[in-house]
DNA sequence: ATACTATTTAATATCTACTCCTATTTGTCA
DNA sequence: TGACAAATAGGAGTAGATATTAAATAGTAT
């Protein structure tokens, strides 16, 4: 159980993956395998595109469709995540009072919100120096209530 | 002062608007003051398409490029800003450990840190009621260590 | 082992957001 | 008022994402 903690979380992470596509009622394909493994790999925030690249050196002729295919698959049944906005066109906001964002996963809205304790989040002084911050947020996403209200009366329908 | 306390708190915004545009050395155009007008006094999250059929009952042929780069511009000076992380391609994130994104306004790279006290931000009730939450997040956007050292450079030279 | 169905490939088409180009117009400053 | 640089309109071009097709492949349940 000591040595090789980290191959034994990986094979976890793998079964864990595994089990959470039956649950799902999904295949487990080797490409569906090795998108996961390859994202998981990656320390950066890669596009699909970026995906596609790295798990050529697995599966040789995978094609771009199948890797977004996956990768959709994957934040559909949180194995993955989308970071924050991203694949949505520029949004421009023009309010400059203080206020935090709550995106609806559904519709894509973007609401606005403020709540007090928001606004000073305390940055700690080792980023401050990693980074020139300009700008500091608490970012929300889930359903917003129109989105809520509908998945409800499909669920009694 | 106090009566139409409302359009005179408008109309310091424009002056406000007009003398940050001053500051930068930016030409005060119908178009710009239009955009600007206009992304104000909607309170929603327009894209720049969304402003511009908006701008055009004030200002009927213009551009959608026009609009585009107004935007832009009034960010970079600070008068309006960007949905977090909107406008870039979809980027995913396999990392399913607690962690919080970073992104540079300038390349764009998005890096991961990780500060405890940000893993649980206490979500307010009156929230809880409207949305369901599934993510929550401290977003941070600024200079990454490389643009800083590249800004500073440019300085000297 | 078999049959059923989901999934993949590959090529094409489409759509939208955005950017680039160039001639023309227009603020601004002297 | 005139000159110059900045900004705009309008059209063309690019990129990213998605959808469509078809035929081939491969998990899965029995």
């Amino acid at each position: 159980m000591p040595e090789n903690q980290h191959n034994s979380s990986n094979d976890n992470k793998l079964v864990d993956f595994e089990k959470r596509c039956r649950q799902h009622g999904l295949k487990i394909t080797p490409q569906r395998v090795a998108v996961y493994k390859t994202l998981v790999g990656m320390d950066t925030h890669p596009t699909a595109e970026e995906v596609c690249q790295k798990v050529r050196d697995e599966i040789s002729n995978i094609s771009l469709d199948t890797v977004n295919r996956t990768l959709h698959t994957l934040s559909e049944i949180g194995a993955a995540f989308v970071v924050e906005g991203t694949g949505q066109p520029r949004r421009f906001d023009g309010g400059l009072e203080d206020h935090q964002h709550f995106l609806c996963m559904k519709c894509g809205k973007v609401i606005d919100f403020h709540h007090k304790p928001f606004d000073n989040i305390d940055i700690p002084d080792e980023l401050k120096g990693q980074f020139k911050i300009l700008r500091k947020t608490v970012y929300l996403e889930g359903l917003c209530g129109m989105c809520m209200h509908i998945e409800n009366k499909s669920i009694i329908e």
